[in-house]
DNA sequence: CTGTTAGCGCTTTCAG
DNA sequence: CTGAAAGCGCTAACAG
């Protein structure tokens, strides 16, 4: 049908070209900007082309070998909104491009992670975004020798060499605890993230780090390990409040937790930060609007998606230049949260 | 170079039937699982294709004519965490199956929408889901004619039929409504959202309708409209309750707008809920931590999300199966934030 | 500057 | 049940 074929834009370069009057390779320069077309003739297809509504297929362009314009970002998943920040970066940088962005959520499976990154590696797309908080994959390695452009997300990869964008996470939780002892308090306690994500262990250090400096000795019993979800944020406030020397203040490595915190703190009818000081880390949202509004850590991750971003951008380019790190600052937000500990 | 091939997984079906000693029909035809292979042939390529980490190539299947295996969505943009929970919902129920999933954000550019849903109709996509607040576009007739599987989101589709999922918005602000009447407001002020939307209009005569069945007198200085963001709460709450009899409840058609009009409040001395009760709209995970918290219209985001990509799927299993619109209940969710007006 | 000719990797007939 | 052959729409040499 005739009507169909405009319906569904199912125009290829072979019916600009008849319409154009041309051979179909040179619609194809056209569409690729090749210098090698004359004004007059490229003009001409421009025009047919805009007539008959023509879209290139994308499949096509990549499969013959072509640039596909767009660019892959794999995720584990979209459950916290973390991730969702670092999309919106990257999204508001390639939207300045006309690059477009397919993305995937591997859902934490790691055969899922590498079949997507082999097969995006091998045409689907013009380079990679990896938000890979787990322990390096293997193919790091191979992305690495097959000089397909990728930039690693909140990875502390370790000790391999690739462009990777990142926070300073161990900065963070050095200043929030030392933030903590300048108020007064000596006994902090300290709730982990994962210990398997490195971001988890650098807040750690940063922590351990900055009780160290001012001298306040170790207590084992501060240290709970938690998961980054606010369940265990919960209990880990509860196991330390309950300490025959409870804590004065309270660090949880992400906002989610100290939010469990709080409500664990007023549930034993204490109040924050009268009774207990809470920082977070990561300065969601969600951090300004609680009550007291939470002191926190704030990392910029939406400016990490869109350095990340510009990093690619500028690897696609420049195919031959070194990998580097970035490392972005982290600041600590004063808000509500914290107060000199109660004189007793 | 070889290791380069096993690196880069630039394994071909050929690559897999020599290999198997099978011609590489054969190997199309156990991917495709097509029941015409032998046992036995099925799974010496099977074996075949693992042992060399054979991946098919999306483009060239679907260049070829299959199905490319993934569904695109397109959404406006990533602004709002409102999306990001019906992508969430998407993204949940698509893990269940093998389907990928390609983010298109259009940034709310009438071109490059159209541009996108002709480009992935034409095969780089086996169905789409569209979050399209704004008016119907003409895609969607074109996208119906040619018989291509989508679903639309939140969308309040102007008289056309076909398959969507939204939510009761009328319901939505009725209930509100009704649930501070029966506190005893009748002095109930209202924040629109952007009236271009098709859900921001049907709030609006929810809250209409309620106030007729209280017999409420109709009261226009007491609505003011907003466009959805932070700011017009605040500014909507600031000109309400500069009124000679200013409201004792404000309803604000978001969450968002909600927040803005707690701010409004409090700024000038008053109180949430004692001197003015504020009611919300969507539920987003905000909501239940701000103090107080805010009573709000639960709207089911993540569900749509998932209901949507259902109704696609079974879609794109059963292409005759007639289009009907999914309207997904809203629910009043009573917190903090209302209370029964003063008795003056 | 432009036409022609090979494929890219895979799905689908069509013959055996 | 399986092999062979013909493209899908486009890019990239190669000739003019």
């Amino acid at each position: 049908m005739d009507f169909d074929k405009q319906m569904n834009s199912r125009i290829t370069i072979v019916d600009v070209a008849k319409q154009a009057g041309v051979s179909f390779g040179t619609v194809s320069r056209v569409i690729n900007n090749d210098v090698h077309v004359k004004k007059e003739t490229r003009e001409r297809v421009v025009e047919t082309m805009e007539r008959l509504g023509f879209v290139a297929n994308r499949q096509a362009r990549s499969l013959a070998g072509g640039k596909s314009n767009s660019i892959g970002v794999l995720v584990p998943d979209l459950g916290t909104g973390y991730i969702g920040e670092i999309i919106r970066g990257i999204d508001a940088e390639l939207s300045l491009t006309d690059l477009d962005l397919i993305l995937y959520t591997t859902h934490r499976t790691a055969s899922k992670e590498t079949n997507y990154v082999t097969n995006l590696a091998t045409g689907m797309v013009d380079g990679l975004l990896l938000v890979l908080p787990r322990s390096p994959a293997d193919f790091i390695g191979n992305l690495t020798q097959s000089k397909f452009p990728f930039v690693l997300i909140d990875h502390q990869g370790a000790g391999r060499d690739c462009p990777s964008v990142g926070a300073a996470n161990w900065q963070g939780g050095y200043n929030a605890t030392e933030y903590l002892t300048n108020l007064g308090h000596t006994r902090i306690g300290f709730i982990t993230g994962s210990m398997d994500l490195g971001c988890a262990v650098d807040r750690l250090d940063g922590y351990r780090s900055a009780l160290r400096t001012y001298h306040i000795p170790d207590a084992p019993e501060l240290i709970y390990e938690g998961d980054f979800f606010q369940p265990d944020g919960y209990s880990g406030a509860q196991a330390m409040l309950d300490l025959p020397e409870p804590p004065t203040a309270i660090f949880a490595s992400n906002d989610v937790m100290a939010m469990g915190v709080m409500d664990a703190v007023r549930n034993r009818g204490l109040r924050v930060p009268d009774d207990v000081s809470v920082v977070g880390f990561d300065d969601i949202p969600q951090a300004s609007l609680v009550r007291p509004a939470l002191t926190t850590i704030n990392q910029p991750l939406e400016k990490m998606g869109r350095v990340a971003t510009q990093m690619l951008l500028d690897l696609l380019k420049h195919p031959e230049k070194k990998a580097d790190r970035i490392e972005l600052p982290t600041h600590l937000i004063v808000r509500d949260s914290c107060k000199s500990p109660r004189l007793d």
